[in-house]
DNA sequence: TATGAATGAGTTTTCATTCAT
DNA sequence: GATGAATGAAAACTCATTCAT
């Protein structure tokens, strides 16, 4: 047998969890299910984790990681409103196939009855929060809206609403966000303020 | 034994099992505590639902129909974008502390992994689609935005909307989704076209 | 409504006891089952027969009386211990068929944990030994073998055997048991004593 | 806690489940009553067995292994016709006083309704046609009936009426089986064809 | 660091049966 | 005679977690 270290072996477990979050839901990644997937014993995952609990949040911590990353990544490529509902709806269509943001669903959803789980799910929204921050003011530099808009507010309700929308996504209903955010994208100039469009006339 | 007819007992059931999914989630809505809550056996869930998550649907069904009602009562009262919005902020008040719409984001986030139980709520969703549908038209008659709006994408956005600010209102986050709403309410003024604007200013 | 009789009833009540049991087996023969098949209500199996038991008992009359009536007209046809070896193996296949035997099968191997039930089973094996007896006696009518052969022991042994040989067909093996009833009837002629055999003498 | 080698606690496991099959039959052998035999913990069964059926069939292997060889040893001693017949009056009471075939009767019966039960049993059944096809084999060795008997298939006769005998002896008939065995044996010596009779050579 | 074995408390569901009507 | 409603007890099985090694 191979010994790994510590922290190789919780990174194995994180993985398992997160390997058993996307395939079998929250309910369905038990601690047996997690220690086949991840091929070790199910004593594992409270030795190195205390709980169920606390290796589900690992789990979360790992794909959090990855998407922000790749967020921010095509965050930097966006520069208007409309480039910016163009990488958002990119964004949400990797988020739905890969499952990343349904394991968000599952363990929000989940942590509604569990103090625990929920504290640790809070700590882990804002991240995504800040990046909302980023993304909305990023798009509005430079123009009216820049100072008009209440980007804090805006950009936790665009969390909230990113997290309804998976969870619907997941229920069956892809088409109709995929049909918003494609009608946002025609609209997105029409929001823009006058000086910033240059001759792209808008509303009347 | 006290006998009743089906219909009341399977509404006590429903009852019951509410009360367990608001106070207990969804994990904890079990038949156990359902007939501790209810004061009645177990197997007469199972009896009258045939399952558990008959019961829980029909919990749902229960709560959705007493909401709706009140929405629909609510927006009779509202005629412009801003009192739409304040409607809607108190809608969404009540909805938190009586936990009504909790226990929708508990069943959503359960259906994701039990396919029958997801045909129920997809089949739940539509009403308040269609709600949002409404009000929307009816805050936006008589304005330009009228027909610049993709109203049935947005009310599926706001629904959206609503299931995940609730999951995150639910995990801690009360406040912030509150500054949103009293943002929004501000801000309806601007959004209206000069025009409609004239003399009906509400907001102060 | 139509009012029945107590008789009517109490008949249609074992004979939607006797397809559960053909059907579903004892241990699916469930007073829900049962009530469903015969389209009445469970508590009218208590009522008549005061358990279930009761029904499966009555059920067990039912097939008996049938099956009997049907081997004593098929005894009637035959006269030497060639075609009562024919005869047998006819019946034990319609039995096969029909799944009257395999009820009996299914009672019997229920009764031995279930005092009550194996009190009743007892009784109705008499009626069947007794068959046998005036089978075998006839058979060997008229030769040696009827002074020598312990006829009484014989039947029982018969009925033994047919329990056994219908449990074991049930299980899959029907076309072991079918070759020894071919053989049984090659050989029957060879059993004969000298003297009924006219020139067909085999044996040294 | 005490710890044990799976193999130990496996067979544990097993022996109980065989008291509680011959104690309080099939319908009685429920994990609870198991466990309780055992003096362990219901999901023990299904830790080391995956489901109880596989338990019972553990349970079944147990018995059948012993009782196999207690009779090919009694088989050893026994080489006429007349000998057999008095080993098999023997074992017969043998497996009725300790309920070993009392279990098989059980186990038989039982999975006429469960396909995986019957698989498990079927497969069990062959060593002891085998058993009886050596028996017979070796009885009728030097005889004609040598060549005359169909020997496979009066194995299979012999299993099948075993089986019929255990459950009619176990629903209160030992008597009548045992008579028909004390015949048998009185009746041996006029099977045997004059020339094996001549001295009775007991054939040492 | 890791694991196989073990467990108590829990799950959904079904059962035979009773009872008020 | 008949029935819909109700129930206590029990079923098989799974869970997160612990413990000895």
């Amino acid at each position: 047998m191979i010994k790994s270290t510590a922290q190789d072996t919780r990174r194995r477990i994180a993985e398992a969890a997160l390997e058993a979050l996307r395939t079998e839901g929250f309910a369905g990644a038990t601690s047996r299910v997690i220690a086949r997937i991840g091929g070790f014993n199910q004593a594992l995952i409270f030795y190195h984790y205390g709980s169920l609990e606390g290796a589900l949040l690992a789990a979360l911590d790992l794909t959090s990681e990855q998407r922000l990353a790749r967020y921010r990544e095509a965050l930097e490529t966006a520069t208007t409103l409309e480039e910016l509902a163009q990488v958002a709806r990119r964004i949400y269509r990797e988020d739905s196939k890969s499952g990343h943001v349904a394991v968000i669903s599952q363990l929000v959803a989940a942590s509604l009855a569990r103090p625990e789980l929920a504290k640790g799910m809070l700590e882990r929204v804002d991240p995504w929060v800040e990046f909302c921050d980023v993304a909305i003011r990023k798009a509005v530099a430079g123009t009216p809206l820049e100072n008009a808009l209440p980007i804090p507010e805006l950009a936790y309700g665009l969390v909230s609403y990113y997290l309804g929308a998976n969870l619907l996504t997941h229920l069956g209903g892809a088409e109709r966000t995929e049909a918003l955010f494609k009608r946002v994208e025609k609209l997105a100039p029409l929001l823009r303020p006058e000086g910033a469009k240059a001759g792209s006339a808008k509303s009347g």
